[in-house]
DNA sequence: TAGGATAGCGTAGATTCTACACTATGTTCA
DNA sequence: TGAACATAGTGTAGAATCTACGCTATCCTA
């Protein structure tokens, strides 16, 4: 037991991790093991270690639960409403990250019966204030998009231009022209064009 | 007292309150009357209260500290490095705001010494970890200004352009071309030109 | 009343954004 | 094997925006 002086909160941090797929955005959710809201979706997230950094609880939170490892956490807001959980006040710290998707398998670990990806389109109905929580990352993360290349951290090393496009619609939610895209999108990148080409229905695609 | 299964973090809320004069950048601080850090200068701010929402906090800490009110709050950061507090493991969520400073005396209250308004460029040490709290307030307020005309919300009802012009200058901290600096305001912005002209050295000035 | 300080104003060139349509190549199926 | 289909790949013209830049009018002070 550890007693205070004056109440203390808890705290804990929760993870919005966006994982794409050469095609479609997804989102890294935990089915909760424990009450409350025991079996419900989740974002994946716990309680803080006294010693540890937040950014370093949110990564360790995020192995535990998940595997998902090795990836960029970035701030993104503090939620602290009083009853936002009910069991006691609790202040959760919310990060966000961009990743590769086939770089990172989900498998549930510790405290959550199982994780896994989400499409971003078809989410089920999230614990606590999580939706929130995921709104927000979502907005971020549209804003983000407009003047960072971060897209390219969760694409494969080889890509066509027409799947980055499609990531682009996807999170923006409107379409873009073709020449445009690739105009502005040559003109402010290094990429290289190769000699493969895709195997499929459509004819080829020069990987840049 | 209070008891804890698990040990709890304290958890704070800092404003860092930027004040405009028609010229220069201002920053709030108080002089602290408490230990840790007694009679140094620091950013207003203190412990929440378990029923109180985080804006709520910052609010009523501010105004406990420095009469200081009636201003919109955002979210800047959380900050919770191990060893930011020699107490005990405390997490602060930073807020930042802008005020007209003239509307916003600063007077001394509750935990605080004594409150006052600073130069930005002249501000004395700061207790804690809140040098780091506003420098990164300082590079939000940069990216801010840039595409949001928050400036209008410290600027008395009457002003020239030049007095405009003068801020964003100390803002930025560059100068900026007199004639398209007119140009892009008058075009984003509905201000009204007035009759009266300001009284000193310079022959006149059409207040806008 | 002469000199100094600042307000006020417009244009030309460069850059960037947007809208828009056709050809080339490979696949599939009859 | 060739006809129909699907997608990759490419350029231009007009609009809007950004930047650089110098002179005159007015008021104050000495």
């Amino acid at each position: 037991m550890f007693t205070y002086q004056y109440p203390h909160p808890a705290v804990t941090v929760d993870c919005v991790v966006f994982g794409l797929n050469d095609r479609e955005l997804n989102v890294l959710l935990i089915q909760r093991d424990l009450e409350p809201h025991r079996g419900s979706w989740a974002l994946p997230g716990g309680f803080i270690k006294m010693e540890e950094d937040l950014g370093a609880a949110a990564r360790r939170e995020l192995e535990e639960e998940t595997s998902v490892r090795d990836l960029y956490l970035e701030q993104l807001y503090t939620f602290g409403a009083p009853d936002r959980d009910p069991r006691e006040r609790v202040i959760t710290v919310a990060y966000m990250a961009i990743v590769n998707l086939i770089e990172h398998p989900a498998t549930a670990a510790t405290d959550a019966r199982n994780a896994a990806w989400f499409r971003a389109d078809d989410l089920p109905k999230l614990a606590f204030d999580h939706a929130g929580i995921l709104a927000m990352a979502m907005d971020r993360l549209r804003a983000k998009v407009r003047y960072d290349p971060i897209v390219f951290e969760f694409l494969p090393e080889k890509f066509t231009l027409r799947e980055v496009q499609n990531i682009y619609e996807e999170i923006l939610g409107m379409t873009l022209d073709k020449r445009n895209f690739r105009k502005k999108l040559l003109s402010t990148e290094t990429l290289a064009r190769l000699d493969e080409v895709e195997m499929d229905v459509a004819h080829r695609a020069a990987y840049l």
